[in-house]
DNA sequence: CCGTAATCTTGACTGGTTCCAGAAACTGAG
DNA sequence: CTCAGTTTCTGGAACCAGTCAAGATTACGG
């Protein structure tokens, strides 16, 4: 149950300015978990009606760079935004749909951050995504 | 050392017609692993100058279909392609650069097939990207 | 060698995202 | 509280990978 005050002292937290898209932005992912750009916007612009797409984009990457919401991206998919941030965890995304749901990782903690030869790279995350069908796409047994 | 006659062969086998345009773009993706769809375009038009961009999209869709060549595309990166199919191996993706290195699957072979709870969803395929910074844009010690 | 169906060419177009310049709002100092 | 300085927001245009559409061309089985 994340209210306005608790997103205002997140950002406050984070050292960014406290503004009125940034924190309906913020509480539009947490309200809206894997929700897309477009429907950011529509959520922001239930309490805002006059925001402007770009606060949208711009607070979207602002908020994604001091790591209050997390950018996920699956090939050929519109970027989404989600709140959980900092556990390590993954995705499950349909082929059919595009619907996203979270996976926690087999392994545990921090598993997948080796790779069995990192080709010199230095590795700071390892991303999983698990493709299928969601059981709304899957054929009916 | 594959050959234009190999790759003829391959388009057969897979029961797709051999046409000029899908030789030379199953030839430019073994040749430049990891090229994305412009490089793909220039190095086909090496051979055959007058083929569109149309034509390379699309045989790299029908391509991909087949499962002669693999489309990658992480993050907000553009495709690209590869040739090394069907062997499950993972890719480390340079978040500065976006140059993009093969790795092997720690675990074996399928490893990664399950996650921890499925969401209900039927897993088909796991996708493991590795990010971090390529020798080349590493700080350098 | 022919007919049919798939493929290629040309050119315009889409949709998500970013860039730009000016207006507005927020912050800290005085 | 007020002002100046800085950051953010607005509105509109631009950008780019990728897609769509219609007609010409090509590959392949018979």
């Amino acid at each position: 149950m994340s209210s306005d005050s608790a997103f205002r002292r997140m950002l406050r937290d984070a050292a960014l300015r406290v503004t009125r898209p940034r924190v309906a932005v913020l509480s539009a992912v947490h309200a809206h978990p894997h929700a897309d750009t477009e429907a950011i916007i529509d959520a922001v612009r239930g309490r805002l009606p006059k925001v402007s797409h770009q606060a949208v984009y711009d607070s979207l990457r602002t908020l994604t760079a001091a790591g209050l919401v997390r950018r996920v991206q699956p090939s050929g998919l519109v970027a989404r935004y989600e709140s959980r941030v900092g556990d390590n965890h993954h995705h499950i995304v349909c082929r059919s749909c595009g619907a996203i749901a979270d996976a926690d990782c087999r392994a545990g903690a921090a598993p997948c951050l080796t790779a069995a030869d990192d080709r010199g790279f230095a590795i700071d995350e390892a991303e999983i995504v698990y493709w299928g069908l969601c059981p709304g796409c899957s054929p009916s047994p």
